[in-house]
DNA sequence: TGAAATGTTGGGGCG
DNA sequence: ACGCCCCAACATTTC
């Protein structure tokens, strides 16, 4: 925060003060804090992308993240021109090349909004000390959280590790989140633009093969379709978003994950829009499911608080007794194969791995019964799962994907216990009970009667015939039987539970 | 934000 | 009529 207050110096060439915004994960106009404080500033403002995406980069986005990528800064670029300014896309290693953009623009000002990831945290950090010692003036701000994990303790003074007293100090202070700011009125531009990359340079979508047609159907990336969803949500699955949401076979849930960890949408103007939904009235008994979903929200908060405060969280179990676990170490390939190209045997287990494969995003219960799968069925360790749904998700975010997965594991900050065993075909009944989830994402089982769709290996041979279905050949045999799977997973934890 | 195993209860079939 | 058994249906405990 060095600097914050200083006037900033006019820059001679261009004769006004020159400020740049770097759009990180905040691919937005409306509610950009950093963007409007750069904006207030009197001068003209430069907007700039960095895409750090050398080998050496933690965590760079993955397949879909860069399909998601490339539309929203498009979506962005042409945003800004709506303002009259622009995006300047630039390559490099993220704190050099803003370092070098500096220099070379002669800003006198510097915004971003900040991130919480490990790597991002020591990077921005060294930069605004090394920005700042060079009389830049430097000001990070609050653009993706309702509120920042320092912010937050327990009546004993440490970081939460429990979702429920979390999600209580939230709730009681619900209407103290602040409005949503709306977009910059006008953007002053400079009489001359810096270099820019052009985006199709950066090769940020698949061309041979091109995977991206199931994206392309699905998504809108970029601020206006964040739009969209949330208003469409909220006209029509909010009010029945307490079961609704648990049926993947129907438009139950948000679909706002992509959005919001691209940041084009922020948490404050969902959390508005579901008040002012609440406030316009005429949604009886809507109350108790607008909660529900405002309870997601802050599982993506709670996620950013355990990655905060535990930046191991991506690579380590929180637990340290599952250090010990015995995963299993033999022919692993094949069932990870199995696991990620959706031919488990088991039709939601396929349904959810294939429908992510196919639009890079998972129904949220199916993501609970595929991971259950993956580390109990098939005793993989939860990491091989992440790094899956890092490369494939449109949504793959630090914190959250983190977060789960050790929720799932049983070996995270209020996890899941870990003898909470999914049976994939008992959950496949009770949530996708006439099968339309499965039949969509598994068409080879399409015919096949309800009675069945979830257990086709009990079908009789007639069944099977009629339904055009060749078990072992046109669909798998289960990889794993679920009662022999579940007690060696059983067995397994039994090892390491008594280990201090 | 489970499922399976085990325990309990009560109606009905039956000798 | 009575006791016994069976077994859903539901509840509780265990993993």
């Amino acid at each position: 925060m060095c600097n914050r207050t200083r006037t900033p110096t006019a820059d001679v060439s261009q004769g006004s003060p020159f400020t740049l915004f770097w759009f990180r994960q905040d691919l937005r106009l409306a509610d950009n804090p950093g963007l409007t404080a750069a904006a207030e500033g009197g001068g003209t403002v430069v907007p700039v992308y960095i895409l750090d995406d050398q080998e050496e980069a933690p965590w760079r986005p993955g397949g879909a993240g860069r399909w998601w990528l490339h539309g929203s800064l498009q979506a962005l670029d042409d945003d800004l021109r709506s303002l009259g300014s622009r995006l300047i896309l630039r390559r490099g290693p993220a704190a050099e090349t803003l370092a070098a953009m500096v220099a070379e623009t002669g800003a006198a000002a510097v915004h971003w909004n900040r991130l919480y990831e490990p790597h991002a945290i020591a990077r921005d950090t060294a930069l605004k000390q090394r920005l700042c010692a060079a009389g830049i003036d430097v000001a990070s701000h609050n653009g993706s959280l309702l509120r920042e994990p320092w912010t937050l303790r327990t009546q004993s003074g440490g970081p939460f590790k429990v979702y429920t007293p979390f999600w209580k100090r939230y709730w009681a202070q619900r209407n103290a989140v602040p409005a949503p700011l709306s977009r910059p009125g006008s953007l002053p531009r400079p009489d001359t633009w810096p270099r820019s990359d052009r985006l199709a340079e950066w090769r940020l979508r698949p061309i041979r093969p091109d995977w991206a047609g199931g994206l392309r159907a699905t998504w809108i990336p970029g601020e206006t379709g964040a739009r969209q969803r949330l208003d469409a949500f909220l006209g029509s699955a909010l009010g029945r978003y307490g079961d609704g949401r648990d049926r993947p076979g129907t438009d139950g849930t948000s679909r706002l994950s992509p959005h919001l960890h691209w940041g084009e949408i922020s948490p404050r103007q969902v959390w508005a829009a579901v008040q002012d939904r609440l406030q316009a009235g005429g949604l009886d008994g809507c109350e108790a499911h607008a909660e529900t979903f405002l309870k997601e929200i802050v599982w993506r908060e709670f996620s950013y608080n355990l990655l905060y405060h535990f930046p191991s969280l991506p690579d380590a179990p929180l637990d340290d007794r599952f250090a010990a676990f015995p995963w299993r170490d033999t022919d692993r390939d094949a069932d990870l194969g199995a696991w990620q190209h959706g031919r488990t045997g088991y039709p939601i287990v396929d349904a959810g791995m294939r429908q992510l494969w196919h639009i890079g995003w998972m129904h949220n219960r199916v993501r609970m019964i595929v991971a259950s799968f993956l580390i109990k069925h098939l005793l993989l360790p939860w990491q091989l799962g992440e790094a899956w749904f890092w490369d494939t998700l449109v949504d793959a975010d630090l914190a959250s994907n983190a977060a789960s997965w050790q929720w799932v594991a049983g070996c995270g900050a209020d996890a899941a216990p870990y003898f909470r065993i999914f049976n994939p075909t008992l959950q496949g009944e009770k949530f996708d009970p006439d099968g339309t989830y499965v039949r969509r994402w598994v068409p080879e089982l399409a015919k096949l009667p309800a009675k069945y769709i979830h257990k086709p290996w009990e079908a009789p041979a007639r069944t099977l015939a009629d339904a055009a279905i060749d078990l072992g050949r046109t669909y798998p045999r289960p990889i794993v039987d679920h009662r022999a799977a579940r007690h060696r997973a059983l067995a397994a934890y039994e090892g390491i539970k008594k280990a201090a």
